[in-house]
DNA sequence: ACAGTATTTATCCAACGGGTTAATTTCTCC
DNA sequence: GGAGAAATTAACCCGTTGGATAAATACTGT
């Protein structure tokens, strides 16, 4: 009996609320842009009271900005547990591109959010000063790592790393986030395991060779039977 | 008098009423997304009555769709303007990366709409017969410029000609359609002229150095000055 | 045990937004 | 010149939505 009246009609728990908070309002952002968003059910899919939200967070403009920031800490975050700087060149550029992939593979509501603030020509990141202090420690990285390859003669060519970060991102980021309307296109599913196999092969071998010279094992596949296969395996 | 009895309060032209419409609702779709978008706003910016939009058009989701297939439509016949066949295969490659990136630098409300109709996961696009069938003439346009290219020498290796026409829209579309927060995250304008220059090259540099196995002569600029320069022109 | 504060619930509402209805005006063709 | 069809306008409808208010409930320190 008193145990009854133990089982109290709600706890407090302002941190776990937050955070389901931030939890669902990153699941509708993503799912509904900006715009689509709709207040009612992040505070439902967060199992909290419309209320909550403007307690713990603030409006619909600071939740999503609140949503973006923790976006981009995350992936700051885990590009910082990398350590690629120290292999030798053409490896860590390996390893940087299937880091990349397999982030946004990961984390679709990431690709979807930057959609959303591009979409938005990222009006709220420029408020944002916690983002714009969020330095990627890939340049850098790129920087070190293209000039010990050409020095090594591991690489022909020196080229600029943010050139280079930016086309690493494209080549996935395009892929997974156009995969919808591509696939429509092409008439195939791009996200069944085969595709996406082959398209990390395809991505790592192009910049590898553009880099080495050439043409890497993963992007030779398509090279053997020199007048079909590979290159009428397509479409 | 009589004249002035003429000059009408409105006249017909449900044609260039269409069109107006039409061209309205791609600003607005462009500029906000699909649930962003207003009504009201295209209806004022068409110089039209909100109720026209459902005559000529029909609802916001297909006012919507028009859209889309319009934005196809136009693209599809832009590259079968092309004759990119019968260069030599760098030269082809060369004229198709820079017709994409000037494509999507001319019509950037194209990019917009993909991304929109991406973030709705082309649901909109897989009701439309229309674009279904409407392929780009660029897959084998690709396909058979690398068979030449490898049966010439001028190509290292065979790819894939889906993947690396995504590869090539890739390069743009990121760079243009995520150009805001890139531009806040790197501190610098990634739209004015100097940075577009460059960032041509680059692309161009990067696929025909992966494809013929040589660095070629814009991806070099950077070359020269083996220390700095270009290695540590950036950020 | 109780006062004061932090957290949560239960309602409410004014503005907005997509869509509709019905009346009005222009055009066409006989 | 007028009847019928096509094009356009004006006004309204009504569910939705972001946000606000106020009351209730749980926790904390004393």
């Amino acid at each position: 009996m008193a145990k009854a009246k133990r089982t109290l009609k709600w706890q407090r728990d302002p941190e776990g609320m937050r955070l389901r908070i931030l939890e669902a309002a990153k699941q509708e952002f993503s799912a509904h842009g900006l715009a689509g968003a709709r207040v009612d059910r992040i505070a439902a899919k967060a199992g909290a009271n419309k209320r909550m939200l403007y307690y713990h967070v603030g409006n619909k403009d600071e939740l999503y900005l609140a949503v973006l920031e923790g976006a981009y800490d995350k992936i700051r975050s885990e590009e910082r547990g990398l350590d690629l700087e120290h292999l030798d060149p053409p490896e860590a550029i390996r390893r940087l591109i299937e880091f990349t992939w397999n982030y946004f593979l990961r984390n679709p509501e990431f690709l979807s959010l930057l959609q959303t603030e591009n979409l938005a020509r990222a009006k709220h990141l420029k408020k944002s000063t916690k983002v714009k202090s969020m330095h990627s420690p890939f340049v850098e990285m790129i920087r070190t790592v293209v000039r010990r390859g050409v020095d090594s003669g591991d690489f022909q060519v020196a080229v600029d790393p943010v050139q280079l970060y930016i086309s690493i991102a494209a080549l996935s980021f395009f892929y997974l986030s156009n995969s919808a309307t591509l696939s429509v296109i092409f008439g195939r599913d791009l996200l069944d395991k085969k595709a996406k196999d082959e398209r990390l092969a395809h991505m790592s071998g192009l910049v590898l060779a553009a880099l080495t010279g050439k043409s890497v094992a993963l992007f030779e596949i398509a090279k053997a039977p020199k007048q079909r296969s590979a290159v009428a395996q397509t479409v």
